[in-house]
DNA sequence: ATGTGTTCCTGTCCGC
DNA sequence: TGCGGACAGGAACACA
């Protein structure tokens, strides 16, 4: 899935069909995606109207004017597909429905949007608005990459001590929200730290820089409107383009893109996923 | 309390 | 062309 950067680039492309909209019906497919789906879930979507489109690291949420807010998580495959309501022309034409679209939300204005997921790890449920924190895949999340809270003494400190890989750690969501695998490999190439290195390890000012690299690459990541890799696609079909900046993810055996390096790319396997690095570069 | 391995599910790709 | 195995962007959970 979609990390934090792809996250945000579905959100910006919803908000145009979402946001002030009402959700005029909502056809529910499967009983469950990861979790079994809130009881009467096409009811209480159908007749609200979207107030607000936000997200908290990589979880959509919409507010709601029935007082609930929905939570979805794109998973590994989940995908939010707009058809209907192109930017300046009016049409009804919707796409044949495909296998594993479980959620089909009609919205005022013409736009349909289809939340297809094949692998289903993905999730959607119901809360009370403006009770983010008390919804427990919400409860326990770190702060915001992109956000004030997160800088060098917060990462410091939790960091501090823990006999488990930079990779790992910088994985963990309870550490800091919205990486996934793809941006913890980059921001560790560009920070020069081997992904096995010990979180508790590594010296202060290593933790320092590793802030404003992992705001970096998310940054880019957004503008370049995210990843385009297997299943992932932004909300209106058109690909990401920050898979051509990729310096190691997925090149194992590649030659090393740093000018000058001789290295040529490792993968590793660490706590079941895939790391990529170059040994010259990352110590 | 931490750290690691397993698990959910489907699709794709690669080697034989 | 078919078949088996590895692997895929996540993350809760069970266990050491």
């Amino acid at each position: 899935m979609p990390e934090l950067p792809e996250v945000e680039t579905v959100r910006r492309g919803l908000l145009p069909v979402m946001e002030g909209r009402t959700i005029l019906h909502a056809q529910v497919n499967r009983p469950d995606l990861r979790w079994p789906l809130p009881q009467g879930m096409a009811e209480r979507l159908g007749g609200a109207r979207v107030q607000a489109l936000r997200r908290r690291s990589k979880y959509l949420l919409a507010d709601l004017s029935t007082g609930e807010t929905l939570l979805i998580h794109l998973g590994m495959s989940g995908r939010m597909l707009v058809s209907g309501a192109m930017s300046g022309q009016f049409h009804h034409d919707h796409p044949t429905p495909q296998k594993h679209d479980h959620v089909v939300l009609d919205m005022e204005g013409g736009a349909r949007i289809t939340f297809n997921d094949a692998r289903r790890f993905g999730a959607m449920d119901l809360m009370p608005t403006g009770q983010d924190e008390a919804h427990p895949l919400l409860a326990r999340l770190g702060p915001e990459p992109l956000g004030n809270a997160f800088d060098g003494a917060y990462l410091a400190t939790r960091l501090a001590g823990r006999r488990t890989p930079v990779k790992t750690a910088l994985l963990d969501q309870h550490v800091v929200a919205g990486l996934g695998n793809i941006y913890v490999c980059e921001v560790l190439y560009r920070a020069g730290l081997a992904p096995g290195r010990l979180a508790g390890e590594l010296g202060a000012d290593q933790v320092a820089g590793l802030v404003p690299v992992i705001r970096e690459v998310l940054a880019e990541a957004i503008e370049a409107g995210g990843s385009s890799l297997r299943d992932y696609r932004q909300a209106d079909g058109e690909l990401g383009y920050f898979q051509h900046s990729f310096r190691v993810y997925d090149r194992e055996d590649e030659p090393c893109r740093t000018p000058g390096c001789p290295g040529t790319i490792q993968r590793i396997v660490q706590a079941g996923r895939s790391s990529f690095y170059c040994p010259e570069c990352q110590r």
